[in-house]
RNA sequence: GGAGCCUUAGCUCAAUUGGUUAGAGCGCUGCCCUGUCACGGCAGAGGUUGCGGGUUCGAGUCCCGUAGGCUCCGCCA
């Protein structure tokens, strides 16, 4: 290697300087229009494609914002000119030249810089590029290719769309609350495990040995003592964690708009999301949504949908039809019924044509070994065709005529049969009515409805651990004329007043009111199965808090990255968040998580009991 | 914990019923080209068909195992 002098690096760097503005740029790749004609400007960026012609060399050159044709010609600029025969993809350069109007006929619509280009007279390489791994260009490449090289997958136009978006939505819900008094208050993320919920990341802590703090699922108890403390509106763009297996939309660690406000009630909060959904829907998407939005039963959700988040952009609803088969023949439904179980059935209109009978035996398949369902029984009517079903010998003819009746059953539609308790027979013919929704079209994607579902249940009793749990959480308020029923040991028939904002089938977030009083929070933990010693020792801190005077109080927490997925349009959750992880929580790009030394585990007091394969 | 689908050149894919030397487009390299914007032309390089084993005269293709990726069920308030 040559030995330069420092001087000599010195004099060279003065060089450069004064060949170049001291800037690095005047203009974006997205400022110049045709009123910047016959000025000189300085653009830096990366080599977005180049067309060599051998003479005059095209260059496309970007930015963040746009891309900018930038033109190398021998006859004006020879040795420039020669320079950029060298440049490839991705280098990244700074160029001077002049803004010219295109050659009569030359212009580029489909840029919004294509009335013009830059005739370059000085060409700077910043920085060389390798020949990258993948063509940016390409939204067919595989997604764990991106992943690895997500900063090269960043810098495509779908990328930074969704980035932007995302900033876009962030800053208007701070904008809106700020706007509404709400003051933004951080919460520890270094806390306690919870009993209740999913499973906890945890966090060995070497100052006191044994111990561990865990990483927060989301700021429940920290916003609720807030309100405790008089804070009366509080909101966080809370990032939460959970170590539970993911799915395309979920993440071990996501992002919450976190909003807990005193001496407000359910409404008051359903409204005061309805316009920060109204205000982010306008500011990133341009539209207009009607507030306020329809108001379901939880009840009525399971019953006409078969889902606690119905997607309402197409009918298909369930329809009871328990009394046509009342005193039926056919056992299987009568044995169900006589159990106390219900009966419901789905019309896919049109679906004869779309399932064959070996498909109907794979969906029944489907059901059977997804969601543990007893079986899917179906009646398939053709065009010109019978009643072809494993059941219908066993139905009478008045049966036939008043099911059909019901159902508006004609040819060429397909029925489906829900036939269990209330719950599983609901939901399995809700999975259904939304495959069948997919198959035969109905899903209109210009639709964006809204929904809140209210009345949760405040129990369910978890038969795995023989015990009542709580559907939303426990520090969640019962309904105030449920009382009774929670006093009467009726546990499941007490409504909770909880509620989930509901976009197109997705949940987006769901909230509660709470419950303040010390009394009523020990009467539930006692329902729940928490005795009084595990009470003081895991949420004593909560209880005391309730004991000095707690304001009623109440809040949501929305999911931000499912609502920018929605308003981005993605498909997965990944789209919209710069560097997530796959579907096994490993981050492809950085490898995280990675093993760690012996010394750095006895530091925290942890011994590993993983097995080396 | 379970189920399904996928893995062939840098990328996206093809390869008939198991049959010759595994192909194409893009990208890349070199040369040519002065108005392109998916520039064009000529030439070239590039392969352990994810990995391991088996069946077979013969395996990208069939079987078993395994790794990785995606989707879903359970799980996730």
């Amino acid at each position: 290697m040559r030995c330069i002098s420092p001087l000599a690096k010195r004099a060279a760097a003065h060089k450069l300087r004064a060949l170049f503005p001291a800037m690095y740029r005047t203009k974006t790749c997205n400022d110049l229009r045709k009123d910047h004609i016959g000025q000189t400007v300085t653009l830096c960026g990366w080599v977005n494609s180049r067309r060599d012609h051998g003479g005059v060399i095209f260059i496309d050159l970007r930015d963040r914002d746009g891309l900018t044709q930038v033109v190398f010609r021998p006859e004006e600029h020879p040795q420039v000119s020669e320079a950029s025969h060298a440049l490839r993809s991705e280098d990244v350069i700074q160029i001077v030249g002049q803004v010219c109007a295109r050659l009569e006929g030359s212009g580029n619509a489909k840029l919004a810089t294509g009335d013009i280009e830059v005739i370059a007279s000085k060409l700077r390489v910043l920085n060389k590029a390798e020949v990258p791994p993948f063509p940016l260009d390409d939204p067919k490449v595989n997604e764990d290719l991106r992943l690895e090289y997500r900063y090269l997958d960043l810098r495509t136009a779908p990328m930074l769309r969704n980035l932007r978006m995302r900033h876009r939505i962030v800053k208007t819900t701070r904008d809106y609350l700020d706007e509404r008094g709400f003051l933004e208050i951080e919460t520890p993320v270094l806390s306690n495990p919870t009993p209740e919920g999913a499973r906890d990341f945890l966090v060995p802590s070497r100052l006191n040995p044994g111990t561990f703090y865990a990483l927060p699922q989301a700021p429940q108890q920290y916003k609720q003592l807030l309100q405790v403390a008089g804070l009366e509106k509080y909101f966080q763009i809370a990032r939460c964690f959970r170590d539970e297996d993911l799915r395309a939309d979920r993440q071990p660690e996501f992002t919450q708009i976190d909003v807990e406000a005193s001496f407000i009630d359910d409404v008051e909060i359903q409204t005061l999301i309805e316009g920060l959904l109204v205000r982010i829907f306008r500011e990133a998407k341009g539209v207009e949504i009607p507030a306020p939005f329809p108001r379901m039963t939880y009840a009525d959700a399971m019953n006409r949908y078969g889902s606690d988040k119905p997607d309402t952009r197409f009918g298909l609803e369930l329809v009871d039809v328990a009394d046509v088969f009342r005193d039926s023949q056919f056992k299987v439904f009568r044995t169900i019924l006589d159990g106390g179980g219900v009966l419901k059935a789905i019309n896919a209109k049109g679906a004869a044509a779309h399932l064959s009978k070996e498909q109907l035996k794979k969906w029944e398949e489907w059901v059977k070994t997804e969601f543990g369902a007893k079986g899917l029984a179906y009646i398939k009517w053709s065009v010109g065709g019978e009643w072809e079903s494993p059941i219908v010998k066993f139905f009478s003819d008045a049966e036939k005529a008043a099911l059909a009746e019901r159902m508006g059953f004609v040819e060429g539609d397909v029925l489906f049969f829900g036939a269990d308790k209330l719950e599983p027979a609901c939901e399995v013919l809700g999975r259904v009515r939304l495959r069948c929704a997919d198959l035969l079209g109905l899903v209109d994607d210009t639709k964006l409805n809204f929904l809140w579902v209210v009345d949760f249940p405040l129990l369910a009793f978890s038969p795995e651990e023989q015990k009542h749990v709580a559907v939303h959480h426990p520090f969640t308020r019962p309904n105030a004329d449920d009382v009774a029923l929670l006093e009467a040991g009726e546990y499941r028939k007490v409504r909770a007043v909880a509620y989930d904002v509901v976009l197109n089938g997705v949940e987006l977030g769901g909230g509660s009111i709470r419950i303040h009083e010390r009394a009523l929070q020990a009467k539930i933990f006692e329902v729940l199965g928490v005795g009084p010693e595990e009470q003081e020792v895991k949420f004593g801190h909560l209880l005391k808090a309730f004991s000095f005077g707690a304001p009623p109080h109440g809040g949501i927490a929305l999911g931000l990255d499912r609502l920018v997925m929605l308003i981005a349009g993605a498909s997965s959750i990944r789209e919209v968040i710069a560097f997530p992880k796959n579907n096994r929580g490993v981050d492809l790009m950085t490898h995280s998580p990675v093993e760690v030394d012996f010394k750095q585990l006895r530091e925290v007091y942890i011994q590993s009991t993983a097995k080396k394969g």
